[in-house]
DNA sequence: CTGAAAGCGCTTACAG
DNA sequence: CTGAAAGCGCTTACAG
């Protein structure tokens, strides 16, 4: 207005335009109590028209938070670049950050042999206020560790002994409903191709598939534990199917390793879904443009980036603990790739590619 | 070793431990010169005995330094999720951030409409001490603005008119490499499926194809414009396949839309590669797994990553400029899904999947 | 309701 | 080569 924008005001700037002392800013901006209605009008009008902003860097040396949070994704590139989850998780998670005026601090560690030092350095640096949990293990060593850090956490999924708030998207009735959408097909000898045990939604999404197995009286026996890669999906459809007595149906823990199964089945001159039905896990962008379009589980991870960094914040700001909180439920997409049993003769042998009977 | 780690040591901690000033410790730790040999030794030695860690903010405050570098990602989700370029890049960067004791601030916008606020967030807040350029567009207005905020810069691929510097990994031989493969297969009727053309690397693997057709005195003419998605390579396979006369061939621009194909030229019953050869970009882990394997351009994202990151501090750090950097190029994987033109009929109609003939 | 002052933990001229 | 002090831009008791 009267000024200029002048390089970076800073509270001073401001006190001074506004004449008052730079406590009394502080406390306008911060809306804390004890400032009449008049100053801290006047001080905000002054400020935005002098178009201040905080320091960061300042505010964090006096406050030990850094206003950012924290995500360290332990798993080789490769597999994260299959997996569909983590961009669109990440984005739901700035959406809310920066309306904050919160910064997302990423790191990627190959494996889990370096996340134990990178959490330290985080918290030793305050580097970030506080971080969201992913690919939950069994007792995961994060969780003690933060305690120990006394750095807040939320926690993708509920595990038992944790201290920090979860945010859960159920994805067992998904895999419950691939498998008892085969059963209702016919099918009698389903296995199921799965992620690395040591993490809990690998053990829940199996769980969810015995049990439907097993109430239908079915066999669950048939399991192939992978790394989530294409190449064990590949591996273990091979195995699978190498069976004296293979399944008729595959249920698999991620689109890649379906896709994979896909390209097994049709290199031996497998039809999909007459020979081999199969389902995948996340409903990624390729599935439905696969031939046969991949029958898959979908679910929100948008939304659940989103509940994640509501909850991380309120844990980060709150003396009182935050609440769990609860998403919708993954659920089924049936595409082309699942039908009931052929009746006709089994072909053997491999096939040129899509070549007409 | 006679002190316990008590919680975070200060430098005043360091100096009285030490005997020395504040300053000197400071001098000592940041090795500028003035220190004394034995001074600086025995300083160093009493730091680690302590545990001492500088405080990140209090070393932000005073030289308006944050220590982190931004990556700002102008896609859709479901774009990212399909490319296997992010995460790759990311390791890659991460790794030679941590060893400097920098981090990663990440931002992914929807689209590039908010990108330029993203920016001046990151420059007003001093987030970020520097960012990486990826994803480079024609008159690309973030060189401006970010030369306009003073942010230093690293551009991923050479770009006119940019005052930083470039890291540059070229992939034209990997899309020429795959036309020269397709002609020499004997075709001659070969499309283009390309990205959006707004972005300089589209534009350049197009002139690549284009310039590779016309060596052999070949139309360069069958091309189409997509935005990467699976759902746009689906729909470009199907336009040119309804052509009265339709290629024999096709090269795309990743591989999610190669497959894409894949699955449309399999509905509509075609051979691949005997009615239609295929190549897809990127060489994504899923790519030697489909049916038939896809052959692909490799090139290494994560090398990638590592030369911007050192660009980058580099570019930081120094008052000279920092000179480009060439990567080895991209080059073609020969799978399957290439091959000569069939000379058999061909078929017509959709057939059920990889049906015996 | 408001002001003056100390403090967060560093770095950096400025003297000696 | 070393020390004492000011300053970075905030926040937060402590007085009034």
């Amino acid at each position: 207005m009267n000024q200029a924008v002048n390089p970076k005001p800073t509270i001073t700037d401001v006190a001074r335009a506004a004449g008052v002392s730079k406590g009394l800013v502080s406390f306008a901006l911060n809306d804390r109590p004890g400032v009449s209605a008049r100053s801290r009008d006047h001080i905000l009008r002054v400020a935005r028209e002098l178009g201040y902003r905080p320091s960061v860097s300042a505010r964090s040396l006096s406050t030990s938070t850094s206003y950012a949070c924290g995500l360290v994704i332990a798993r080789d590139p490769e597999i994260i670049s299959a997996d569909p989850f983590f961009p669109s998780f990440i984005a739901g998670v700035e959406r809310v950050l920066v309306a904050e005026g919160r910064a997302l601090v990423l790191s990627v560690v190959g494996g889990d042999e370096h996340e134990d030092a990178v959490y330290r350095t985080l918290a030793a640096d305050k580097r970030v206020d506080g971080v969201f949990l992913t690919d939950l293990r069994r007792d995961d060593p994060r969780i003690p560790l933060l305690a120990e850090l006394g750095l807040p956490a939320v926690t993708l999924g509920r595990t038992p002994g944790s201290p920090f708030p979860a945010v859960a998207l159920d994805d067992t009735p998904g895999t419950a409903a691939a498998t008892q959408h085969l059963i209702e097909q016919g099918h009698r000898r389903i296995a199921h191709v799965i992620g690395p045990l040591r993490m809990m939604h690998a053990q829940r999404r199996h769980a969810a598939f015995a049990a439907t197995m097993a109430a239908a009286g079915l066999d669950a026996g048939l399991v192939e534990e992978t790394d989530f890669t294409a190449a064990h999906g590949a591996a273990a459809t091979a195995r699978l199917l190498d069976l004296a007595n293979p399944p008729t149906a595959i249920v698999y823990d991620n689109d890649p390793m379906a896709i994979a199964g896909l390209g097994v089945a049709h290199e031996r001159g497998l039809r999909v879904p007459g020979d081999l039905s199969i389902t995948g896990f996340d409903d990624s962008e390729i599935a439905r443009y696969v031939y046969p379009a991949l029958t898959s589980v979908r679910s929100d991870p948008q939304l659940w980036g989103e509940a994640a960094a509501r909850s991380l914040l309120a844990a980060i700001a709150d003396r009182d603990p935050v609440a769990d909180v609860d998403l919708p439920p993954a659920h089924l997409v049936v595409r082309a790739s699942t039908g009931p049993v052929s009746t006709g003769p089994s072909p053997s042998g491999p096939a040129p590619t899509g070549a007409r009977a």
